[in-house]
DNA sequence: CTCGTTTATTGAACAATGTTCAATGAACGT
DNA sequence: ACGTTCATTGAACATTGTTCAATAAACGAG
């Protein structure tokens, strides 16, 4: 059987999301794709690496959906983009830990803040500022979405506050706070 | 050699202090301790509740500090707390992927929220409200502590952006985008 | 078509780690 | 002084990430 960098980051996906990010293992990904878990090591140079490109995978997405429409108010396009991304983390489990525990390679980090910086320096917002934002709103988003595929604290949390109501009135806040500088 | 549960989390605080979070295993611990790795066993039912543990002594820490003053305007608090809870986390290498990975205990949590909504509460907030501004507090702290201490995360952004300067404007923004229901 | 080279997979092993358990020692009340 | 409970040891086990020599499959040059 022959296997492609692609269906690894794939399978590993799928994985996490039907099992958690616990049952997380070369084994179980490589029995996914018919093949012993050492012929990973050929396509992947390691569970880090594979894990960063996993991750790479839900900003990429959220990226993509925001990023269309960049001709927006900023701060209309700061909130879309934040529900983009939380849309994203939200939609597969543990994903949320998956991007905390594994940050994004450097470079693809920065090529990705070009990128989304990019409409608010447009705007008239500085490159700093907007970075600094951006970050805030990714922390807020990353941060919630932990609370929330957290089972512990899904359960504890989920009685009193409306997660998606709760978030959205956080992020409308943070946002309608932000000022041009 | 004779140990008590607390010396066990507070080694397992200082290792990770000092080492990382990747380092911290229990014969590590036991090392520190002057005692074998099964001998934990009989303070502590596994490494999971061991980092429970330790991720409340942070909330524990935050919640005194910011506590104590009940008294202030409810948005200077909320504030407060959050510049508190971030100074206990970015005291302790790691500790912010700590939290985010193990989750207190249910009832901790509840106890705590209480605690927390509390002063909100006193001055006209619904308790609902209360803990979703909480909540969002919490979420953008733990969202930036992993940003800071994740490594490679941390280089890259602190190039361009003061954290400390980032962090305070979103917090301030968030919060003076919070209304009284 | 054939042979050598590159590419990709296997199977077996290793080290690290969480956890268990019978055996043993230490502490302590009676 | 003795038995009971408390606490630790030492050895093991299962699960992992990872490596590596051996091997098969694909492929290009002659």
């Amino acid at each position: 059987m022959k296997i492609r960098q692609e269906e690894i980051v794939e399978a590993a996906l799928t994985l996490v999301d039907e099992q958690g990010l616990g049952a997380l293992n070369m084994r179980a990904i490589a029995a996914r794709l018919g093949v012993q878990a050492s012929a990973l090591y050929w396509h992947v140079p390691s569970k880090t690496a594979l894990m960063r490109a996993m991750a790479q995978s839900f900003h990429a997405r959220a990226l993509a959906v925001a990023g269309a429409g960049a001709a927006k108010d900023w701060r209309r396009w700061l909130i879309d983009y934040g529900l983009a991304l939380r849309r994203a983390l939200l939609s597969h489990q543990g994903s949320a830990l998956l991007c905390a525990t594994a940050r994004p390679a450097p470079d693809t980090a920065a090529a990705a803040g070009d990128l989304l910086a990019a409409p608010l320096v447009a705007q008239g917002l500085s490159r700093a500022h907007a970075l600094s934002c951006l970050a805030s709103i990714n922390a807020l988003v990353l941060g919630w979405a932990v609370y929330e595929q957290s089972e512990a604290m899904h359960d504890h949390l989920a009685e009193m506050i409306g997660f998606d109501e709760s978030f959205a009135l956080g992020l409308e806040a943070m946002v309608s706070g932000f000022h041009v500088d």
